[in-house]
DNA sequence: GCGCTACTGCGTATGCCGTATACGTTACAG
DNA sequence: CTGTAACGTATACGGCATACGCAGTAGCGC
């Protein structure tokens, strides 16, 4: 844990890896391995069946070597984490160009954010351990920033609404991730199939109490679509991300 | 892993519990333990150390008993996490009530949240695993549900501007949350302390590259302040909850 | 009052995990 | 040619969640 950081910059390990800086290859037997291999197959293992098959023993199987050959290559699993994050961001789509204005290019960016979080699952359940540093991580940033541009915000509100918007795919992604995953637990049935079971379970357990607000919602009648989650249509991401971006427009005009 | 509901209502196990569902003492020695005094002591581990000091052993310490006593009272650590997440989120502070509107119904709902996250750091790092479910959340539920009442939207409006908001708080405390354990695990250091170098690193790093928007954030000079993460004040918070609400006021108003 | 038996708390064991360390082997630097 | 740095590997350690079996306890039906 103390050598987490390379001599050069004072880096995280991984991060220094993936901008390319790594020390000499030197003077031993030809390496059998390279990086980008083992962080592709520790993410097919990740796309397959979760963070959570993701060991080192596994990872190394998978690649063909003994597990702690992966230690040659990478500093730990930590490290192998980062890499796999950072790959699997990938380099943004371009987005519709600036004259398209800030909220088409918002827009642009939030749904090709979401598609990467949703086809890699996982990385919503690896803490984010640093401020975007890595080298896609920052194509991403600046992306979403150069949307930005015009709109007569200064620097700090800029962030301020990439930070909320970013969180904003983060937290929609996970909590439909969740409830899949706890739905394919529970029997291997989706979502779709357990929500009217959901709304009579909520309904039961609040019978008895005080819950005047709940109850209202029951006997409007059409509950039982929230909570969505369609492949393509995604109708509540939608809702979320205009509400972030009326959000964003109402600060942009008041600034105006 | 098959057993994971309740034969009563298919209520996941831990939350049956929480409900106060559950099956007889019955006939042979007393209990020389409860399962609250479990819970608390996984919440006081927790706090004290984070989610990954919690192990099942370390908790029997706690508590006095050896580890596998602890599974006469808990069907699992899933279902420990569980009953710790409900009891440290608690019943919510009533609110200033209905006559404040809803706009100061649900700030004062997320600064709540957002108090209670924070007191309980871990909270944020356990998987949503369903729904509202257990009795807490559903209290927490019906508070912020009732601020929206008379503001014209319907059900499944209510429910994604509540599900935003709740993710919005989630993911700023996440966020810090993050960056601060990073913080602590890179030389004890605190953020404050960091950002500097963060900053520094961000240039040096798109330095060679083609960063424009990025380059022109860091010409504009005054990037110090980003990503703060201060005791109370919390101006980060205030800037996003005002952005998402900002965003829910523009859809009441084009409701009316 | 008595024994049956469900229930108690616990010790042991299994099979994962990440990774520290030591080892024989390889192939370049001198 | 030789020294040695870097290679891949085997073994080992400590930690984890938890399945299983055990001896003891206490309430129930008799």
């Amino acid at each position: 844990m103390a050598k987490q950081r390379t001599a050069q910059n004072g880096l995280p390990a991984g991060v220094a890896a993936a901008w390319g800086l790594r020390e000499r290859p030197g003077r031993g037997p030809a390496r059998g391995l390279d990086v980008a291999r083992i962080v592709r197959a520790a993410i097919a293992v990740a796309d397959a069946e979760g963070l959570g098959a993701v060991s080192m023993s596994r990872v190394a199987t998978e690649v063909g070597v003994s597990t702690m050959a992966l230690y040659r290559y990478v500093e730990g699993k930590n490290d192998l984490l980062i890499l796999m994050e950072d790959e699997a961001a990938g380099t943004p789509p371009p987005g519709p160009g600036p004259g398209a204005g800030w909220r088409a290019g918002l827009e642009h960016w939030a749904r090709a954010h979401r598609d990467v979080l949703t086809r890699h699952l996982w990385m919503v359940r690896i803490p984010i351990s640093t401020p975007p540093l890595s080298p896609h991580s920052v194509e991403w940033m600046e992306l979403a920033l150069g949307c930005l541009r015009g709109t007569g915000l200064d620097a700090e509100e800029k962030l301020g609404v990439l930070i909320t918007l970013n969180g904003y795919v983060r937290s929609s992604v996970s909590l439909t991730a969740d409830i899949a995953e706890a739905a394919r637990g529970e029997g291997g049935a989706d979502w779709e199939e357990l929500e009217p079971r959901y709304w009579r379970l909520l309904t039961q357990l609040t019978a008895a109490g005080d819950f005047p607000a709940i109850k209202e919602m029951f006997a409007s009648g059409e509950v039982d679509t929230a909570f969505e989650e369609e492949g393509e249509g995604s109708a509540d991401f939608e809702f979320g991300l205009a509400l972030v971006l009326d959000g964003t427009q109402a600060l942009i005009e008041r600034r105006a």
